[in-house]
RNA sequence: GGAGAGUUGGGUGAGUGGCUGAAACCAACAGUUUGCUAAACUGUCGUACUCGAUAGGGUACCGGGGGUUCGAAUCCCCCAUUCUCCA
């Protein structure tokens, strides 16, 4: 969320940035906030007053007590119960307001970077780069979902019968491919400086609200109500939280980690050829990066983030797009979001493999992480982070792209881990 | 699943109702001393909000939340968590 304090100081630019994101309460929610930070403040002043003149009285009274003076101290207790009672009023009326503050700062999204373009939807992002050929497929080329059944690789209906749609089950060289991938992925994380984490799987809710799945995205994720957590739908969740309260030293940046996950998503409102196959999936896996910077160097660390999945995408030949995505597409929470999509040639589509994104401070403030500056203030750390990669959308991709008529050959940098360079 | 004992500032750890925002020690930082390092000595040394031009003042925070009381780190309740024992 943004920090109070900046949207006081910023009015005009916020609500102007905030349109960039077509959030169109934006000049309504400030101005109330900003009416409600000043009684707010009011109502404190009166408040620590109050509370200042029942802890001199508490303390006369110590002192009577001590004195054997019991009349005056027995007079002197009367004296609290008036003010008692409008500490009691002042106090709800406190914290009803900063309630209401707290939910409209929930409800006000992150400012757009400068460079994040105008738009309403998907149609209007930036395509900023396009790597490599599009393939052309042998005749008799089918999707990948044809191929896993063809080769026994991927199972979806086996995942039907065990769990239910979206949770496929991978078979023989399926599932050392998967592991393949992870291995791959693992192994340039931390030739690039990563540091690896294996992180729960389930967070607690205040985690989930530090990183913003709660509330806006509550109905994404899976809910174990009888211990009140949360199954993750990416690992960002878990590991940004690493760092949730921490003061970390500004010598460590750039803070660097990745982590393999499995993840979980409940995806309602999907359907259609968007779900076909490996497209969309409730359980997958994926490699995650997650970055703590200062916010002089985040956009830096941003490009060398960009850099690493694009050289993952290389690696894997993999024909590829960035895209910056504009004000209507980006996510609540970001900045700047770069998404990386691969060409998957049998469906003729492209299939969203990474989404990079600078959070600024606006994670940062609800996780309060933050560092010292060289004049010893505590200042908020700027979050990023990025998928290096999901794998079910890769796989698909591969699957259609290499694949001949004798087998799906596989890349190169997979063949050390898989043990076979064909799946035949 | 049950029983008991813990959870205090960067660390160790004292503190069972008022003089405790919190002893002491260590670490850290600044300074004095010193040929250098070390030692010794002196000083500083939590966070957030808020008032103030500054100096400084106020409020809150001793795992989290609630309660008792004029007054809570200290008493009571709930929760989390660690350790020990039992199942």
């Amino acid at each position: 969320m943004l920090q109070l304090n900046f949207i006081r100081e910023n009015k005009d630019l916020v609500i102007e940035r905030l349109q960039v994101k077509n959030f169109k309460q934006a000049e309504d929610s400030i101005t109330r906030i900003i009416d409600l930070d000043n009684t707010r403040r009011e109502l404190q002043k009166q408040l620590d007053q109050n509370k200042a003149t029942q802890n001199a009285i508490a303390k006369e009274i110590g002192m009577l007590f001590k004195q054997g003076n019991k009349e005056l101290a027995e007079q002197k207790k009367i004296e609290t119960t008036t003010l008692k009672t409008t500490e009691k009023e002042l106090t709800e009326k406190h914290s009803d307001i900063e309630v209401e503050i707290r939910n409209l700062l929930l409800s006000i999204p992150n400012l757009p970077h400068i460079s994040v373009p105008l738009g309403k939807g998907e149609e209007d992002n930036e395509v900023v780069k396009v790597v490599g050929d599009i393939p052309t497929l042998h005749a008799g080329a089918v999707p990948h979902w044809d191929l896993c059944k063809k080769y026994d690789i991927v199972d979806f209906d086996l995942g039907n019968k065990i769990t239910g749609a979206g949770f496929p089950v991978y078979k023989g060289k399926g599932a050392k491919l998967q592991r393949a991938l992870i291995n791959f992925f693992l192994q340039e994380g931390e030739q690039d400086g990563y540091l690896e984490v294996q992180p729960p799987l389930m967070v607690n809710e205040a985690s989930a609200l530090a990183t913003g799945q709660l509330p806006d995205k509550e109905a994404q994720m899976y809910v174990i109500t009888l211990d009140n957590y949360y199954m993750i739908p990416t690992a960002e969740v878990p590991v940004t939280n690493i760092f949730r309260d921490v003061i970390v030293d500004k010598k460590d940046f750039p803070i660097k980690r990745c982590a393999y996950s499995q993840c979980f998503r409940r995806e309602a409102g999907s359907y259609g050829k968007d779900v076909r196959g490996l497209n969309r999936l409730h359980q997958f896996d994926k490699v995650e990066i997650v970055c703590i910077d200062s916010p002089e160097h985040s956009y830096q660390q941003l490009e060398e983030m960009k850099q690493h999945v694009g050289r993952l995408l290389d690696k894997l030949g993999l024909p590829y797009r960035i895209l910056r995505l504009c004000g209507g597409d980006i996510s609540f929470t970001s900045a700047l979001t770069f998404d990386f999509e691969v060409y998957s040639a049998a469906q003729e589509r492209w299939l969203e493999v990474s989404s990079v994104s600078n959070f600024e401070s606006y994670q940062a403030n609800r996780l309060k992480v933050r560092y010292k500056d060289d004049n010893g203030k505590t200042q908020l750390c700027h979050t990023l982070n990025g998928s290096a990669l999901a794998l079910p959308r890769v796989v698909a991709a591969l699957l259609e792209n290499n694949q001949t008529p004798d087998g799906i050959k596989i890349p190169e940098c997979l063949q050390k881990f898989t043990g076979f360079d064909m799946i035949k």
